[in-house]
DNA sequence: CGAGATTCATGTGAAGTATACCTTTAGGCTTAA
DNA sequence: AAGCCTAAAGGTATACTTCACATGAATCTCGTA
């Protein structure tokens, strides 16, 4: 291999690169000014602000679409009272835990048990009987006396998966507890969440409730700039670019997560492409390879099962034109595991899983009745056809086909 | 011709099972007195 | 006798299976106009 690599990094080092701090244009990024939630945020504080007299501040429930700044805000205003707390001595602690993580937070045992992690307890990931996590949690938390602010983000994925008894219990708590007081702030995508909830745990949780409203175009325009100003180096970014990535992700309910996706991919293709500011067209590039990227992501984390079940339907979409049924995709779906040797789901743990997918946005499933034919989904895949061969590939190797 | 019964293919809920992992407990062995 | 290790016993959460019943409109049936 005689390729110059060491040059490819020389050239890398010695160019002048287009953004000075990434991290600015990603989610994690806290920026210290939020511009157009200041009466969110102003709001947020308010309610709070009892906690450094050790005073219980109301629970709160915070509504809002994707990117409309709900985890950002209530993030920020925590840190703060976090960092205000600190100096002042008020035995604070802010614990976020994010309920849709596969794994981590996604029954109500996984849940408690990652908050008693979070307090430095070592919990195994089965084995213990729920209460006795629940024990352990209360325990490790009234050692001593402190308040806690308990963010519990995108609560509405776990309550549609196990109930509202998790947060019944949660709110339960304080009762129980002698020394320490715990506020929580539940954050859902759902405006209709709190319709189908125990009216108990309703009343006690949605004390003060505060709804996000999703951004328009100029506004996400604010947005992108003061972030751009951050990440970018001056010259390499042009106000049509953002304006334009603003305009994209305007057209999606004013996604500010994706604005900034958008931005931030646009100029690593600018970068990779070896230029020094990122053009417009760069955009539009970005925005395929983000839709691309963000589906791969998806099915490369899917269970080897669901990935056969979503192969079986492009094996079936491949020949045929839309929609497919749960009963020829169950077949080709057994055949599948036949060739990879593994043992084929009942069908009606496959059901499961097709709604699964459905969920994740990755297929279009609609339980329909065919009269005297019987009662099915109709299933269709919901990405453009470039992207589904790329997919393909995936599951390809994936399987080991 | 139309109201009501029938039918099909699978959705869906509940209960049961397998697996992997946890704590407790009872031996069994070692060790120190 | 006390201490320590191990293996069995008894228990749990989770993913999946099994069983059984629910669905709902196209189609069929049959009485009636």
């Amino acid at each position: 291999m005689g390729v110059a690599v060491d040059k490819i990094f020389e050239d890398f080092l010695n160019k002048q690169s287009i953004f000075n701090n990434k991290d600015a244009l990603t989610i994690q990024y806290t920026p210290d000014n939020i511009p157009h939630r200041e009466e969110q945020i102003a709001a947020l504080a308010k309610i709070l602000a009892p906690a450094l007299r050790m005073e219980k501040p109301s629970n709160v429930f915070v509504y809002g679409k994707t990117g409309s700044g709900k985890s950002l805000c209530t993030n920020y205003v925590c840190s703060q009272l976090n960092k205000i707390s600190e100096s002042k001595n008020v035995p604070l602690k802010v614990v976020y835990v994010n309920c849709k993580m596969r794994k981590v937070a996604d029954t109500e045992y996984r849940l408690i048990a990652q908050l008693a992690r979070e307090f430095g307890q070592n919990i195994p990931a089965t084995g213990l009987p729920t209460d006795e996590v629940y024990k352990i949690f209360f325990e490790t938390i009234d050692k001593d006396k402190k308040l806690i602010i308990l963010i519990l983000d995108e609560v509405d994925q776990l309550v549609k998966k196990v109930g509202d008894e998790v947060l019944y219990n949660l709110t339960r708590i304080n009762q129980e507890l002698k020394n320490a007081k715990i506020n929580i702030i539940g954050i859902s995508n759902d405006v209709l969440f709190m319709n189908n909830i125990d009216p108990r745990v309703k009343s006690s949780l949605n004390e003060e409730e505060m709804v996000f409203p999703p951004y328009d175009a100029l506004q996400l325009k604010d947005i992108l700039s003061e972030r751009a100003k951050i990440a970018f180096n001056k010259g390499s970014i042009s106000e049509s670019v953002i304006a334009k990535c603003a305009a994209y992700a305007a057209r999606e309910h004013g996604d500010a997560r994706r604005a900034l996706d958008l931005l931030r991919v646009a100029g690593e293709i600018a970068e990779r492409a070896g230029r020094d500011r990122v053009e417009e067209k760069d955009v539009d590039l970005a925005e395929e390879k983000i839709e691309k990227e963000t589906i791969e992501e998806v099915v490369k984390n899917l269970p080897v099962q669901s990935q056969s079940v979503l192969y079986a339907a492009f094996l079936i979409l491949k020949s045929r034109e839309p929609p497919v049924y749960t009963g020829e995709i169950y077949d080709v779906y057994k055949s599948i595991c036949v060739r990879t040797a593994t043992k084929p789901l009942t069908q009606r743990r496959v059901s499961d899983l097709i709604s699964e997918l459905d969920m994740l946005g990755i297929i279009n499933a609609k339980v329909i009745s065919k009269g005297r034919y019987g009662r099915t989904r109709e299933i269709s895949l919901s990405v453009s056809d470039e992207i589904l061969n790329k997919i393909e590939d995936l599951l390809k190797v994936d399987l080991k086909l």
